[in-house]
RNA sequence: AGCGGGGUGGGGUAGCCAGGUGAACCCGCUGGGCUCAUAACCCAGAGAUCGGUUGUUCAAAUCAACUCCCCGCUACCA
């Protein structure tokens, strides 16, 4: 368990058009949250941060929709996501939006450091322009009839109906997807990062870069091995940081360019808030500190890319990535998440249903680390009900009720035997396991890991039958009840991460002094003292008792409410 | 189409990079035990020849080739 000083975890920034739903959160957000709440557990110095994500056409198109100003939304979205992230327990020092002034200034002033360094050029392009809503059109703001198969509705970058990859100029029928008339075609000029100048110390980084999950690796080796072609950073559209290079007046920053080189921002903005302004230096530049990022599959060439070559193209010696997390896809039944069909679940309707912590431990037990995972509501009542529920819930449960009942709800003097012995030795070693799982990013075996020590607790309970004991031989039983809450002390510190309320709750239960989030994991295994007085326990977890047509009829039952408050 | 990831008992996953101890774990199922505990817990058992084909090897889930299927990316969605 090494400690690292200082640790900077940031996830993938949301974009804020829509309330995100269970599969964006799953690898970026709540991943990041649980490691970094590791890391702050075994003492390390962390900082968290991320943000909205706000720019953009998308997000113009979307206010258009509402009739309101792009600022108008995303202010609302903004606040409410935060709010939500705050309930899910996420726990930001930062978490920001691309609105902040000083993210504004740091990429201004980035890209003129870039930009004076020579790695910038113009050229001018053929866009594509809707003459009815004045503006510039992304060809996936263009639909119409697919060349190859005649399926309707084809984008302008690919026919979801045939698969084909799609040039706009190749649709029959254009149209723009806002108003409906057919695009005209306009000249318009753009900068351009020339990524091909970082192609070497790329992949020098890359092959170098030990944690590198191999889904990331394989995937930006390729892609630099391919050939790295100039890739614009600007865009003609009204909504966004002005882009600070001489002759560019009218264009905005491409939404990626700033949302990567907001880990730097956010980590700025959060040090001037405290009154260190310096300080955000040592995360970004002392090489002894690690930066983590936790993205969904979609995003790796933006982390692994295009954020190092921004931080090379600078000439300041950032630190680069020290590990990319890439998760794959959740998906819901079977199908991709969609808004327009309502498949999947909305991080605002899951937790009408059930407590943050269910459904954190749930996510990051199915974390889709190595391909693609099925929501599915039995396997949600799988992890709660049996795993969370009925064997360490339970295991917490009878040890603590017993000790309650039996022994005045003090901590019992133990005489250990090789056997008692073993037992926290097994214990420990799992403690060990998890700790390196949360290093390694492996989220969904430590979850496990955090589950089977319950199992040890109830295996160890059944064998020793200390109901009996306590009848027969005293000593005996005191001895299993104190192993026991060794246990449940090492269960809290585990699921400290996944759970954080749980954890705390069940901190509290053993009388303990202060929060189990204040860097107690070396504590895990420091043996409650015998005699030491323990609360009543409460039952940390609740059975659900619904099918899954129930729980489709909750789920139903909650959006019929949010509609109606809408 | 190219590139990357994946296809393992009924369901969910690990193992594959560094080929070799009975293919591991959870759920479910069957049988048994226990009664401290939230009808929970514990033990035993049945069940997969690892998408398909071919090859390399004394030995392949693991390496190679081909093939089918799912997901992502392909540089102007973010």
């Amino acid at each position: 368990m090494p400690n690292f000083g200082k640790v900077l975890v940031t996830s993938a920034w949301p974009y804020i058009n829509v309330i995100p739903h269970l599969g964006n959160l799953v690898g970026s957000v709540l991943s990041a949250d649980v490691v970094a709440r590791y890391y702050r557990l075994i003492g390390d110095e962390v900082l968290m941060v991320s943000g909205s994500d706000e720019h953009g056409t998308p997000i113009e198109v979307e206010a258009m929709k509402q009739g309101v100003t792009p600022k108008e939304l995303t202010d609302r979205n903004h606040a409410r996501v935060a709010e939500l992230f705050r309930k899910w327990g996420a726990s930001f020092d930062n978490y920001t939006r691309t609105e902040s002034p000083v993210h504004r200034d740091f990429v201004q002033e980035t890209l003129m450091k870039i930009y004076k360094n020579g790695y910038i050029f113009s050229k001018e392009t053929q866009m594509l322009y809707c003459e009815h809503d004045q503006r510039f059109l992304p060809d996936r703001f263009v639909e119409g009839k697919c060349p190859y198969c005649g399926g309707e509705r084809a984008r302008g970058d690919q026919c979801d109906l045939c698969g084909r990859l799609l040039e706009p100029s190749f649709l029959l029928e254009p149209y723009c997807v806002i108003c409906g008339n057919k695009p005209t075609v306009k000249t318009t000029k753009h900068w351009y990062i020339d990524l091909s100048r970082f192609a070497n110390p790329l992949i020098q980084y890359l092959s170098e870069n030990k944690q590198l999950p191999a889904n990331a690796k394989n995937f930006s080796l390729n892609w630099i091995k391919e050939g790295l072609k100039p890739r614009a950073v600007t865009r003609d559209v009204d909504w966004g940081i002005p882009a600070p290079f001489p002759g560019a007046e009218g264009k905005t920053i491409y939404v990626w360019v700033e949302a990567v080189m907001g880990y730097v921002s956010a980590t700025i903005e959060y040090c001037k808030r405290i009154g260190e302004p310096e300080k955000w230096k040592e995360f970004w530049f002392d090489k002894a500190a690690k930066t983590l990022y936790f993205v969904g599959k979609d995003n790796i060439p933006f982390h692994t890319i295009i954020l190092p070559a921004l931080l090379l193209a600078s000439g300041e010696d950032y630190n680069l990535p020290w590990n990319v997390s890439a998760t794959e896809f959740l998906q819901f039944k079977g199908e991709k998440a969609s808004k327009s069909q309502r498949i999947g679940i909305w991080i605002d309707e899951a937790l009408e249903l059930f407590p943050a912590d269910y459904w954190r431990f749930f996510l990051m037990a199915t974390r889709p680390e190595s391909k693609d995972s099925n929501f599915s509501w039995d396997v949600f009542l799988e992890k709660v009900n049996a795993d969370l529920n009925d064997t360490l819930g339970n295991f917490i449960h009878r040890t603590l009720t017993f000790i309650n009942s039996k022994f005045n709800g003090e901590i019992p003097q133990p005489k250990l035997t090789a056997e008692d012995e073993a037992v926290l030795q097994a214990v420990k070693e799992k403690v060990e396991t998890a700790a390196q799982e949360f290093e390694e990013a492996k989220l969904q075996s430590a979850a496990n890991t955090l589950i089977s020590i319950g199992r040890i607790g109830n295996q160890y309970l059944n064998e020793k039958e200390p109901w009996k004991l306590v009848k027969t031989d005293r000593e005996k039983a005191a001895t299993v009840l104190y192993v026991t809450a060794q246990v449940v002390k090492a269960i809290t510190l585990v699921s400290a991460p996944f759970m954080p309320a749980t954890a705390e709750q069940l901190w509290q239960t053993l009388n303990l002094d202060g929060s189990v989030h204040e860097g107690r994991w070396k504590e895990a295994l420091k043996p409650l003292e015998a005699g030491h007085k323990i609360a009543r326990p409460k039952p940390l977890f609740q059975k659900i008792d619904a099918d899954e047509k129930q729980l489709d009829e909750m789920l139903a039952a909650v959006r019929e409410k949010k509609a109606k408050s809408a």
